[in-house]
DNA sequence: AATTTATTGCAACAATGCTGCAAATAATAT
DNA sequence: ATATTATTTGCAGCATTGTTGCAATAAATT
């Protein structure tokens, strides 16, 4: 499915900034930053777009993001084919990426009496298999 | 222990800030955001000392640090008798709290070929114990 | 082509966090 | 007790991430 598509099937406004990031997420085979989207943008968009833009795609359930930490946000697509709805996500101390672990789903957790669940995030560090190659 | 001995066991000066520090996070029965702990301390501290202090602290293993968000971070005592290793932190979504689930454990997670893990956070969302009482 | 509605860009602001440097403090030796 | 040394603190300044209000602009509809 095309950008366009996608935003159709939301019954979103079909601009040129929302296209583009997801033509950039969709692409990627890794999570990315908003710096790393907007250096494969071809526009330039304002800082406020651009934020705005994820926020309404994150709540269309277009995309995703990922906090690594406070100073590292990323995002990633919402592919319901390839992407099952509660994975886990990796993040690679060396090389500083984070992928999408389709195969590694979110387990279970038993909570105490009176919590209840609504989202559980998995963010497993270590070093991924590039990096692990390359020592 | 007290934060002095803390302090004396892990050959750090004993600095009024440092101190304060334990002392409120080691009362807390919940995880704590730099200006909850600032609110509760007695002394007046610039925001870099309280930086530093918390990065010594948890360099040194005294507390550790919980990314709700890149907009919320907290922070905790790691006692060593009631933290296990690896627990989950719980953070509902309606009094913003986190908490340290100390009988819930993080679960193993097997990894693709090539991927080592080295650390693995887990954040559940939802209702709280209390928050759930008063709806 | 005109209207309506949502989105954009700008300016300003807030929160978190880092760095360099001089002043202050803690631990140690005298 | 006092001097010395090493660490820590406070300040100024800066970077990054993210938000809000408002006027200008662009998209979808009539």
């Amino acid at each position: 499915m095309k950008p366009i598509d996608i935003l159709n099937k939301h019954d979103m406004k079909r601009t040129s900034c929302r296209e583009g990031i997801i033509e950039v997420v969709m692409t990627a085979s890794q999570a990315l930053s908003e710096n790393e989207i907007r250096e494969r943008l071809a526009g330039n968009y304002d800082r406020t777009t651009f934020y705005r833009s994820f926020k309404t795609l994150e709540e269309h359930n277009i995309i995703h993001k990922i906090v690594v930490n406070n100073q590292l946000v990323k995002y990633a697509l919402n592919n319901s084919v390839t992407h099952k709805n509660e994975h886990t996500h990796f993040f690679c101390n060396k090389c500083q990426s984070v992928k999408c672990m389709d195969d590694v789903p979110v387990q279970k957790y038993q909570l105490p009496d009176g919590y209840s669940d609504n989202k559980t995030e998995v963010l497993i560090k270590g070093t991924c298999a590039n990096c692990k190659t390359e020592e």
